[in-house]
RNA sequence: GGGCCGCUAGCUCAGUUGGCAGAGCAUCUGACUUUUAAUCAGAGGGUCGGGGGUUCAAUCCCCCCGCGGCUCACCA
């Protein structure tokens, strides 16, 4: 299929064609030897002649002088193009670039009279022809963006127009590649291996989400997209492999908002010889040493709010502070008035399971006042199967999550290492959930009756990290292609 | 899935109590040998998201649909 047609394509299409006609290859393999912009303005002025390439982003002609910005990935610098410096082919050549064309140009550098830094070109080469036209955004003297690209809809389908274009994206896009590779430092340089488990998977489990379902040909079975990562990974520290992580893509089959996209990243590790309390502590490095990777202090600003990251955060207890919020003893409330409760809130009228009920009436008194970095900790039995209880009280878990500004950022729990009740409590789950099938992951059970040691894990959302420390308001702003509509 | 808002030139946006569709930038032609949101003179560019309805006349009012945003619901 053509390229669609309109006035702007047809235009440059026809200056390709008189490119070649020149006998010009517009998409030649090689690049000359060039030095990146940053290193030009750091050499300043020089009679020495310097070969550097970019995109011409700015081109402002006047007569036999041509002013053309290009700009790479390190910086932006002014070509000076005189007719009497460069041969006719070059002269007849600039007459055919446009805006978005990708050149290498050669010069000695020299200040204008109006103080810039600029390349007075004498060779020019052209590196890619664009025949499709990107938006012209130009920024006044008083640093002010005219006509900015900020429609979400044309950045999310086009992120090649948004990182050309907008300086905030290319340093998100900075942030996140360097967190990730901090968390990654951070774990290799304690001990951790990172590993890799499957992410097509026949019995999907170690989180209540329904899977995005497909189909394997050969095996002609039903497979399904994880889930998590968990189950896998606690085989693994069954198997003696202690401290271990996995950073990948979890697919969850369900509603797409500011705070969810169907496919996001997440970390989990799992630790042997130690508990929640270690994974807390782990939580809290990983965000100082992300916070450090991103450029951020540790007093950061995000969504309106000051956050301060400097640990210890704030442990907040489940039940006493639902109690506290609320001003009543929820825990102690059957089914029947918890649910007339949450009725009266507006929190849903048809919720009838204990465990949802408390989670939902946590989420409406406590979660909101969660701005600094708190750990919530010792979440009810019944919200989490996987969670080993508390020597003291059997109805509550030595599990904590994790969030800032609101936001739940990590989900972590001294791991259930007991195999007689983690089947009951699997093998009922099975029977009752809408999201279990009654399929229960009998594998990771036989690692458990073999014996896992008593281990810590933690699980954190990489992208809604992402989002804290770049100030994003939604998390589709830090993954690079998220999920859209199909267009019509 | 519900509510609200939006969709107009390549980009950013005006606009019409319903009466030939507008600006800036970009593009094209011309002028200009130190400009920088360059400037000046001229020109071209639109199925006003799609379909249906009301009307002498619809980009505008009504209905349906598509896409997006915010929000609520859902989401261990």
């Amino acid at each position: 299929m053509a390229i669609e047609e309109n006035e702007f394509i047809a235009n440059r299409l026809e200056k390709l064609t008189g490119i070649r006609e020149m006998g010009i290859a517009p998409y030649p393999a090689h690049t000359p030897d060039r030095l990146p912009i940053e290193v030009l303005r750091d050499t300043g002025e020089t009679e020495e002649v310097l070969g550097t390439s970019g995109r011409i982003m700015a081109k402002r002609k006047h007569g036999k002088t041509v002013f053309c910005d290009i700009n790479d990935p390190t910086g932006r610098i002014q070509l000076f193009i005189n007719k009497k410096n460069l041969d006719e082919a070059g002269w007849d050549l600039l007459g055919k670039l446009d805006l978005g064309d990708i050149i290498w140009v050669s010069g000695a550098l020299f200040v204008t009279r109006t103080g810039e830094l600029s390349v007075r070109v004498i060779t020019l080469i052209l590196l890619a022809k664009a025949v499709r036209p990107m938006p012209v955004v130009k920024t006044d003297a008083d640093g002010e963006v005219h006509d900015a690209v900020s429609d979400p809809d044309f950045i999310y389908r086009h992120r090649c127009i948004d990182l050309m274009l907008n300086e905030d994206s290319r340093k998100r896009l900075a942030s996140r590649s360097r967190i990730i590779s901090a968390i990654r430092n951070y774990l290799d340089s304690d001990g951790f291996l990172e590993v890799e488990t499957p992410v097509l998977q026949q019995i999907y489990g170690g989180a209540a989400a329904d899977p995005f379902v497909s189909h394997y040909n050969s095996m002609d079975e039903e497979c399904y997209l994880r889930i998590a990562t968990e189950l896998y990974l606690k085989r693994l520290v069954a198997g003696g492999i202690h401290q271990v992580y996995e950073i990948g893509k979890d697919f969850r089959n369900e509603g797409v908002d500011r705070t969810h996209s169907p496919e996001f990243t997440q970390l989990e590790l799992y630790e042997a010889w130690t508990d929640y309390n270690g994974m807390m502590r782990r939580f809290e490095e990983i965000v100082q040493a992300a916070a450090k990777a991103a450029g951020t202090g540790l007093v950061i600003n995000f969504g309106g709010h000051e956050i301060d990251l400097a640990p210890p955060f704030k442990r907040v207890p489940f039940v006493p502070a639902l109690h506290e919020k609320s001003g009543e003893n929820l825990f102690e409330w059957d089914v029947e008035k918890l649910s007339a409760l949450a009725a009266k809130l507006g929190l849903g009228d048809d919720i009838k399971e204990r465990p949802a009920l408390l989670d939902k009436l946590f989420d409406h008194y406590v979660t909101p006042g969660l701005i600094q970095p708190s750990f919530v900790v010792d979440y009810p039995v019944e919200l989490s199967p996987l969670a080993k209880q508390k020597a003291d009280d059997p109805r509550i878990t030595e599990r904590f999550e994790a969030f800032i500004a609101g936001l739940e950022l990590a989900n972590a729990f001294s791991e259930q290492n007991d195999p007689v009740y983690q089947r009951e409590v699997l093998e009922k789950q099975a029977g009752s959930s809408r999201h279990r099938k009654g399929v229960v992951d009998t594998e990771f059970l036989y690692a458990l009756e073999v014996g896992m040691p008593p281990s810590g894990g933690l699980g954190i959302g990489i992208d809604r990290l992402v989002m804290v420390l770049t100030d994003a308001s939604s998390i589709r702003d830090t993954i690079l292609f998220p999920h859209l509509r199909r267009e019509q």
